[in-house]
RNA sequence: GGGCAUGUGGUGGAAUGGUAGACACGCUAGUCUUAGGAACUAGUGCGCAAGCGUGGGAGUUCGAGUCUCUUCAUGCCCACCA
C-alpha cells in the first residue's frame, strides 16, 4: 500500500469503476425495505457551487448510509433546466437557450460526478426535455379537467426586467425574486392554479409533517393565512338595493363603526361616488394606480384617502356613515372593503385622526370604569367588555364576537367567514424557455385544451430571441396557427409558457419511473418510492416549491393519478454556505470554486470538511484553514492504515477472542462506543459534524493505543484487535469519504465495494465503560471526582462519597440534610451549616 | 407591527435537567529537520488565588447552557390581510 495519499489518482479510479458497473442502481424489485433520499435538483446555471457541494454531500451520505443499513435506496439527481436564464444567454450570445442548457448539465455532471455522489443516473430527469414536458402538460390538462387550472382577468405582478409577470410567491418585498427589479401592476388575462381550493387542507396537514421543522411550517402556515371573522353587509343610502359587503375580524366592535373604506379598485366604487365627488376620487384612484408595489408598501407612509360622498347604514344601530375609498384596503382581500372602527383598530384609529373622522368606544378593558373616546392616544385593541353596545353591553368582547355575528346570520346581512391571504397561482409566463400551456383559442369553440394524444405541444425552435418587449414565442412563423381538437376549424396556441415551478412541482415522481414514455409514471410505482424519506435543500424554498409541491400532490391524488397526500415526509432544510461571515456571491468575490477544491485536495476532504464545522441546518463558514485541516486528518488516517498494512500489522481475517489485555480491551470498547455514538448521531438529525469528531477521536485513540505498542512485540491479539479497529474505522467513514474508504478497503483484501457491506454494529456490553468517574458534589457545586467500579450500586457511590478525604473535610461538623445519587454519574450532598 | 430561529472561549462548535467548553481551527513552547506552511509532544475559558464563568434579570429544582417568566441583541420570514 502507498504510504501517501493521493487522493485524484483514487477518486478517479473509483469513479470509473462506479460507473462501469452501475454501482448505484436502484432496482424498483427488492425484498429490502425502500427509502428515498432526495436533493432539491439544481438548475443548471453552469457549474455547481458550494451550496450544492453542500446539499447534494448531505443527502449522499445519509443514502449510502442507509444502504448499508439494509434499505433499498433510491437517490436520484435531475435539472430543473426550463427558465429565463438560458433565454437571456440565447438573447445576449444569439445562441440557443436548449444548447446552453445541455452544455452546463454536461458540465455540471461532471462535476457531480467528481464529487463521488452515489445517482441513479438512469433515473436522470431533465424539465425541458418535451419527453419531461409532455407530462408537465399533460398533468396541466388533469388539473384543467378538474377546474383546477383557469383563466381569468386581474392584477398581476409584473416584472418589466424578465418581461413576465410572477406569482405572489415570487415578489419579494415588492421586487422580483429573480432579478430584484420593482414590481408593478398590470391587469391581464392569465391562467392560475386554483391553490386557493386547498388552503385549509394545506393547512391542517402541516400537521401531519412531524419531520418538517416548525420554522417551515410556521411560514407556510402564516402565507396560508387562515382567520375567522364575519361578513357584514351594509345598505347604501343614496343606492336602492346597493349593499357593500365588508370582512372583519372583530364583529364585537361593529357597533363602533364610524365610517367605510373601499379599496380604489373596489368593483362598485363608480355607481358609490357622487357626482360632486367624482372628480376626486378619479385623481386618487388614477394615482393609486401608477404606485408601485414599494411605494404602496412603504411602511412609514401616511394613510391616504378621499370621501366617495355616500353613505351606509349600520344594520345594529341604525346609524349613518360615511364611505370613502383608501388604498389601505386592499381589493383582493376579503371583500375589497372595511368597516373602520378607529377606536379599537390601529390603522383606522391613523385615518380617522388624520381625517377627523369620529371615534366611538365599544371595547373598555375591564378595569377601567369609563372611557372617553376624545382623549384617546391609541386604539385600544386588546380585549375587554363591550359598552355604548346596545343588548350586548357588559359581554366579554371574546363571546361578543359570536354573538353578534350570530344576530347577522338571523337578520339576513352577515354569516361567519374564513378568510385565507393565499391567493391562486398564476402560472402563465410571458417567455420562451418554459412549457408551453397546452391550450388552443378556436375561433368557434373558445377555449379548447389539446388533446393528450397530440402532446407534447412542442416548444418551436424557428424563433427570433432578439425581439424586444414581447416572447419570442410569438415570433415563431409555424407556432401559432393550429386546428382546433374539437372542430378542426382555425385556431391559435396560448403563447405562454408555464412557470418554472411547475415543472419543479412534480420532478420528485417522475424518478420514481423516469422512462415511462406512455404514462407521467406508473401507478404503482410512485406510490411504491413516495412520499420521500428524506427532503434536503435550502430554506428559500419554504414557500414556494414547497408549497407548491404539496398542493400538486393532493390535487393529484384528486385527479386519481397518486394515492399519497404529502409527497415529502422529512425535511431538512441546510443553511447557507459563507464565507468570512457572509453569503458567498460573485459580486462580494468571495466564492470558492469546487474545481480548485477537488484538485487541490480531493472530493473526498471536500465532502469531509463541508460536514464538520457546523450541523447541517446551520449556517456553514467556509475556511481554507478548515480544508487544510481535513486533508490533514484524511492523511492521519491514510499513515495510520497504510503503516499496519505495510508492516503486516493488519489483515482482513481477524478475529477477537476474549479476555484481552486491559490495553486492547479498552481499544475494543473505544470502538463500539464510537459505532454506537456515530450511529445515533446520524440517525439523530443527521449531525454529521459531530459524526465527524468522533471519528478524529476514534483515530487518535488508535494512535495512541499503537504508541504504547513497539511494533515487533505486536502479539497476534493486538493485530487482531489493530485490524478490528481500523476496519471499523474505514466502514464508519466510508459514507463521507467514499474514495479513500473503497480503496483502503480494497488495500486491506476485500473483493466487494464497501458500499455494498453491511453498516457496523455495536454490542452494548462492550460500549459500557468498566470505571466510571463519579462526580461528587456539596450543594450542587463539583467538589471531587472518585474512578469507581461501573458495577457499583447507589448505596456504595454513597459511601464512596462521604468516605473520600477531600469531601470529609468539607462536610465536617455539618449536617447532612440529603443525598441525591444519579446512578453510575453522581452524588451530591445537601449539607446545612 | 406580527411570527420563527439563534445568543456558550480568540474562532467553528460539543453537552438525554447531573463534570460546561467534546472535536477542531488558531495560538504558545518544544522534538525532528538544511528548511518547513510536514509530522510528533506538551499546553491553551477567565483569575495570582479563594473562586468566577453559557447575552442581562428573576423563578422552578438538591442541581439549570438546558425548563418557566421577563428583558436585550442578531438573523430570517411575513407585513396597511381589516
Amino acid at each position: 500500500m502507498k504510504e501517501a495519499y493521493f487522493p485524484q489518482e483514487i477518486e478517479t479510479k473509483w469513479q470509473h469503476t462506479w460507473e462501469e458497473t452501475n454501482a448505484f442502481h436502484t432496482p424498483d424489485d427488492s425484498t429490502k425495505p425502500k427509502y428515498f433520499a432526495l436533493s432539491m435538483f439544481p438548475y443548471p446555471s453552469g457549474k455547481l457551487h458550494m451550496g450544492h457541494v453542500r446539499n447534494y454531500t448531505i443527502t449522499d451520505v445519509i443514502a449510502r448510509f442507509k444502504k448499508m443499513q439494509g434499505f433499498n435506496v433510491l437517490h436520484p439527481i435531475g435539472w430543473d433546466s426550463f427558465g429565463l436564464p438560458a433565454e437571456n444567454a440565447a438573447m445576449k450570445h444569439g445562441a440557443d437557450p436548449a444548447k446552453w442548457t445541455d452544455e452546463n448539465i454536461a458540465y455540471m455532471t461532471k462535476q457531480l460526478k467528481m464529487l463521488g455522489l452515489s445517482y441513479d443516473w438512469e433515473r436522470e430527469v431533465t424539465t425541458c426535455k418535451p419527453e419531461y414536458y409532455k407530462w408537465t402538460q399533460w398533468l396541466f390538462l388533469q388539473l384543467y379537467k378538474k377546474g383546477l387550472a383557469y383563466k381569468k382577468e386581474a392584477a398581476v405582478n409584473w416584472c418589466n426586467s424578465c418581461g413576465t409577470v410572477l406569482a405572489n410567491e415570487q415578489v419579494i418585498d415588492g421586487k422580483c425574486w429573480r432579478c430584484d427589479s420593482v414590481v408593478e401592476k398590470k391587469y391581464l388575462s392569465q391562467w392560475f392554479f386554483k391553490i386557493t381550493e386547498y388552503a385549509e387542507q394545506l393547512l391542517q396537514d402541516l400537521d401531519k409533517l412531524q419531520g418538517w421543522g416548525d420554522n417551515v411550517k410556521t411560514m407556510q402556515a402564516n402565507w396560508i393565512g387562515k382567520s375567522q371573522g364575519a361578513i357584514f353587509r351594509f345598505k347604501v343610502k343614496e343606492i336602492e338595493g346597493l349593499e357593500v359587503p365588508v370582512y372583519t375580524t372583530r364583529p364585537d366592535t361593529v357597533h363602533g363603526i364610524t365610517y367605510l373604506v373601499v379599496a380604489p379598485e373596489y368593483k362598485d366604487i363608480e355607481k358609490l361616488t357622487t357626482p360632486e365627488n367624482k372628480q376626486a376620487v378619479e385623481e386618487y384612484r388614477a394615482n393609486a394606480r401608477k404606485m408601485t408595489e414599494i411605494e404602496r408598501l412603504s411602511t412609514d407612509r401616511v394613510k391616504t384617502g378621499v370621501p366617495l360622498g355616500t353613505h351606509c347604514i349600520n344594520p345594529f344601530t341604525g346609524e349613518e356613515f360615511p364611505l370613502w375609498t383608501a388604498d389601505y384596503a386592499l381589493v383582493e382581500y376579503g371583500t375589497g372593503a372595511v368597516m373602520a372602527v378607529p377606536t379599537h383598530d390601529t390603522r383606522d384609529f391613523d385615518f380617522a385622526k388624520k381625517y377627523n373622522l369620529p371615534l366611538k368606544v365599544v371595547i373598555a378593558p375591564e378595569s377601567a370604569s369609563s372611557y372617553d373616546a376624545d382623549n384617546l392616544k391609541e386604539a385600544y385593541t386588546e380585549e375587554g367588555i363591550l359598552v355604548n353596545s346596545n343588548e350586548f353591553n357588559g359581554m366579554k368582547n371574546t363571546e361578543a364576537k359570536k354573538a353578534i355575528t350570530q344576530k347577522a346570520v338571523d337578520g339576513g346581512f352577515g354569516e361567519f367567514k374564513t378568510q385565507y391571504r393565499l391567493r391562486d397561482w398564476l402560472i402563465s409566463r410571458q417567455r420562451y424557455w418554459g412549457a408551453p400551456i397546452p391550450i388552443v383559442y378556436c375561433d368557434k369553440c373558445g377555449i379548447v385544451p389539446e388533446k393528450e394524444e397530440n402532446l407534447p405541444v412542442m416548444l418551436p425552435t424557428d424563433v427570433d430571441f432578439s425581439v424586444v418587449g414581447k416572447s419570442p414565442i410569438t415570433t415563431s412563423p409555424t407556432f401559432k396557427d393550429t386546428a382546433c381538437p374539437v372542430c378542426g376549424g382555425h385556431a391559435t396556441r396560448e403563447m405562454d409558457t408555464m412557470d418554472t415551478f411547475v415543472c419543479s412541482s412534480w420532478y420528485y415522481m417522475r424518478y420514481a419511473d423516469a422512462k415511462n414514455s406512455e404514462k407521467c409514471f406508473d401507478k404503482d410505482l410512485v406510490n411504491h418510492w413516495l412520499p420521500v424519506d428524506q427532503y434536503v435543500g435550502g430554506i428559500e424554498h419554504a414557500i414556494l416549491h414547497l408549497l407548491y409541491s404539496r398542493f400538486f400532490t393532493k390535487a393529484l391524488r384528486d385527479c386519481g393519478v397518486l394515492d399519497f397526500d404529502e409527497p415529502f415526509k422529512n425535511l431538512l432544510t441546510q443553511g447557507m454556505v459563507l464565507k468570512d461571515g457572509s453569503k458567498m456571491s460573485k459580486s462580494k468575490g468571495n466564492t470558492v470554486d469546487p474545481d480548485e477544491i477537488f484538485e487541490n485536495y480531493g472530493a473526498d476532504t471536500a465532502r469531509l470538511f463541508i460536514l464538520s464545522d457546523s450541523p447541517p441546518a446551520r449556517d456553514f463558514d467556509w475556511s481554507d484553514a478548515g480544508v487544510e485541516g481535513c486533508y490533514k486528518f484524511l492523511n492521519r488516517v491514510w499513515r495510520l492504515v497504510s503503516d499496519g498494512v505495510n508492516k503486516g500489522l493488519i489483515s482482513k481475517d481477524y478475529k477477537i477472542d476474549f479476555p484481552l489485555s486491559r490495553e486492547n480491551d479498552d481499544l475494543i470498547r473505544t470502538v463500539h462506543i464510537a459505532i454506537k455514538g456515530i450511529t445515533n448521531d446520524i440517525s439523530n438529525d443527521f449531525q454529521f459534524n459531530t459524526v465527524i469528531s468522533k471519528y478524529r477521536e476514534l483515530t487518535n485513540a488508535i494512535y495512541e493505543w499503537s504508541g504504547k505498542k513497539n511494533e515487533k512485540s505486536f502479539t497476534d491479539e493486538d493485530k487482531n484487535v489493530f485490524s478490528f479497529a481500523v476496519t471499523s474505522l474505514v466502514k464508519l467513514m466510508s459514507p463521507v469519504t467514499v474514495h479513500m474508504s473503497e480503496e483502503i478497503w480494497h488495500e486491506l483484501g476485500y473483493e466487494r465495494s464497501i458500499h455494498e457491506e453491511n453498516w457496523c454494529e455495536w454490542d452494548e456490553n462492550l460500549a459500557k465503560a468498566s470505571k466510571i468517574t463519579l462526580v461528587v458534589q456539596i450543594n450542587g457545586k463539583v467538589k471531587d471526582k472518585i474512578e469507581v467500579d461501573e458495577g457499583a450500586n447507589d448505596e456504595e457511590l454513597k459511601q464512596f462519597a462521604i468516605l473520600s478525604p477531600k469531601i470529609k473535610e468539607l462536610i465536617n461538623g455539618k449536617e447532612i440534610v440529603k443525598t441525591i445519587v444519579v446512578p453510575k454519574k453522581l452524588v451530591n450532598i445537601v449539607v446545612r451549616g
